[in-house]
DNA sequence: CTAGATACTTGCGTTATGCAAGTGACTCGG
DNA sequence: CCGAGTCACTTGCATAACGCAAGTATCTAG
């Protein structure tokens, strides 16, 4: 990875500054962590762009991929820490958004004020 | 403008969830109000890109043109309101950059713990 | 052994970004 | 009044990212 200056600003756009690195986030944070269902968000990602962003995540560590069944092997996307982390990015997305754009979804108010251990409940596996 | 969802995260995400619109941001808010000093920060932002995410982000109205002086007519730009509530997403991402990111540069404790009122400090002209 | 589900990958056209060079308004020194 | 300089962009063109549709690979149930 290489970054554009050493201000923790840019830098961290670098990895997750684009349209959709964040939304993925924002939907395996409520729960959805297989392929198929992250194929569902309301944003309409198309596959390929879903697939590079899963393993974006993975190669900067803020996802993990692992199998939640065998036959037929599935996979599912969790957060490391330092995905989580980035909860607070998110929460301060959506208080901008309900206050400067119009009618937008209001996400429950206990989400709004979760802190991220709530979203990496456990490390091991 | 038109949204991908109703979910405030994307919403926010389709104004200022790109490369640069953030690092501009910043950059106004740390001081540089003018084009030439916009295009000396360190990321190196070329000019037509930076020509546009200040058009964007005033027609936005996150930001607002407004000339300095007359004979020769020089303009600068300032937040609005509206763009200075997105110092708490920029504080957010510091913090995750000087966590997660080896070795960046750390602003002022001050910076880091300011409020956005901070950074609009007369709406009048 | 065939249909269906899941999780991607490939191809290709459109949009965004990056780099270099050019333009237009103004000002100042001679 | 003329030419050089500054500021704030704009234009042209090449590369990278995104968006859509279709295809592939693996497994499983019937």
């Amino acid at each position: 990875m290489d970054f554009r200056s050493d201000c923790p600003i840019s830098s961290t756009l670098d990895i997750i500054g684009d349209r959709w690195t964040l939304v993925v986030l924002r939907s395996i944070m409520v729960g959805k962590r297989r392929y198929g269902e992250l194929l569902e968000i309301p944003e309409r990602i198309s596959t390929n762009i879903l697939a590079d962003r899963l393993a974006l995540l993975e190669r900067e560590g803020l996802v993990r991929k692992s199998a939640y069944q065998e036959r037929p092997k599935r996979y599912e996307y969790r957060l490391t820490e330092k995905g989580a982390d980035l909860l607070p990015v998110i929460q301060a997305l959506v208080e901008w958004g309900l206050k400067h754009i119009p009618c937008r979804w209001e996400p429950p108010m206990d989400y709004r004020t979760a802190s991220p251990e709530t979203f990496y409940p456990a490390e091991d596996d």
